[in-house]
DNA sequence: ATAAACTTTCAGTAATTTCTGAAAGTTCAG
DNA sequence: CTGAACTTTCAGAAATTACTGAAAGTTTAT
C-alpha cells in the first residue's frame, strides 16, 4: 500500500510527536496510517508501510486499543484482522484526553488526598499541605472542566470558543438569570 | 536541608510523574521541592538533598526557569544564587500548560495548516486533507479554549466549575438572550 | 487431527535519554 | 590582577525505552 506524499509527510510528523503525546513513535505512526486511510489495514500492510517489524507492529496496534482509538474490523472472506479507527476525530481526540488524564493526573490527585488527610504535624508540615491542598484543587478544577467540555460534544464546543472573551460575560450574565445557586461549596 | 516525610514523599511523586508531564525525574523533583519549601533554596542544597550531581542539578535549573516555573532570587550578602517558585499555584500551572502547548500542539498546527493549503492532486488526497482539515480545527478549538480559561483566572475558573453540566444551559439561554452573534463562521 | 495463515510474546540488541564529574567559565572581594 | 566561591558545559557512562525476529500461540479450513 504506498502512501501518497501527503499521507507520508502527516504520518512521519505524528510519528515524531508521538511521544509527546504520550506514545512513541511507531504508535504515533501507525495511529496517524490508520486514521487517514479510509481503508481497512492489516497489520501487515501497516508494518510494511512503515518498514517497521511484524512484533512491532503488533505491539503498537495493541497500545492503541488499550488507548481505544482503533478497533478491529473484521472483512468477510478474509482472515486477517483489519483495523480501522475507533470513532470520528472528535471521539479520538477525546479518548486521548481522557487517558492521558488517567495517566498524568488522577495518580497525583490520589496522592495529593492522602497527604492532606494526614494531620499536620508541625507549622512547617501545615504550610506544605495548605499548598498540597492547593494544588489539588487546581488539578481537580481542570479535570472536571475538561469531563465537562468533553459532555458538550463538538458543536457546543465550538459555539463556546466563538464565544470567546465573552466567556467572562456570560458568567456575570449567568450570576443576573441564576442567582442564588452560586457559593455553596 | 533534611526534608520532612512529607516533602519527600511530594517530591518522589513529582519525580515519577516528571516524565509524564513534559520533563524528566530530576526536573519534576528540583521543581516539587522549590515549589514546597517556603525559603529559597540554593543549587547546592537542592543536590544535596535529592542526591544529585551539582551538574545535573543545573541542568534541571536551567530548563525550569525556560520553562519560566522558577525564578532566581539574590540573597543581600549571599554569594550563590537562590530560587523561589515564579509564582502562585494558577500562574505555574499556567506557565506549564503553556508550554506544553507549544511542544505538543503549535508544531502540528503549522505542518498540518501547510498540507491543508496545497490542491489536492486526486480524489484520495482531497479525502486526506479533509480529514486533516478536521484535525486542524479541533487542535484550533481546544487551543483557544485552552487560552480563555487561562485568561479567565481562578475565581472564574471557579464560579464555571461549578456551573457543571450548567453550561450547555447557559448556552441556551445565551441564545435566546443574545441572538444574531452565532454563526458566523 | 493436521496444516496453513495468521498473531502474540519475549529475550536480546539497538537507540535514546539522562546523569555524572571533571574541566572550563564567571563573578567578585581584596 | 589573583584566587576563592560559585556556575555551566559537555564527553562519556549508566539507565531507560523501543525494536527485531525467531519461537510459541491461535484460529480456521479441510
Amino acid at each position: 500500500m504506498n502512501m501518497s506524499p501527503l499521507i507520508t509527510t502527516a504520518v512521519m510528523h505524528f510519528g515524531e510527536m508521538g511521544s509527546r503525546w504520550g506514545f512513541n513513535r511507531t504508535v504515533g505512526q501507525i495511529f496517524a496510517l490508520i486514521v487517514l486511510n479510509d481503508e481497512p489495514l492489516s497489520a501487515q500492510e501497516i508494518a510494511d508501510a512503515l518498514s517497521i517489524s511484524r512484533g512491532n507492529t503488533s505491539m503498537g496496534l495493541k497500545e492503541l486499543q488499550s488507548w481505544q482509538v482503533i478497533k478491529q474490523h473484521h472483512v468477510p472472506g478474509e482472515r486477517k484482522e483489519f483495523f480501522v479507527p475507533a470513532g470520528s476525530i472528535w471521539v479520538l481526540a477525546n479518548r486521548v484526553f481522557e487517558e492521558r488524564r488517567k495517566r498524568e493526573i488522577d495518580p497525583t490527585l490520589t496522592l495529593l488526598r492522602d497527604l492532606i488527610l494526614d494531620s499536620p504535624s508541625s507549622k512547617q508540615e501545615q504550610v506544605v499541605q495548605e499548598r498540597l491542598h492547593e494544588i489539588h484543587d487546581l488539578l481537580e478544577s481542570v479535570t472536571a472542566w475538561s469531563q465537562e467540555l468533553q459532555n458538550l460534544g463538538p458543536e457546543k464546543l465550538d459555539t463556546l470558543m466563538k464565544l470567546g472573551a465573552g466567556v467572562g460575560r456570560i458568567l456575570e450574565l449567568k450570576d443576573k438569570l441564576l442567582p442564588g445557586k452560586s457559593q455553596e461549596k
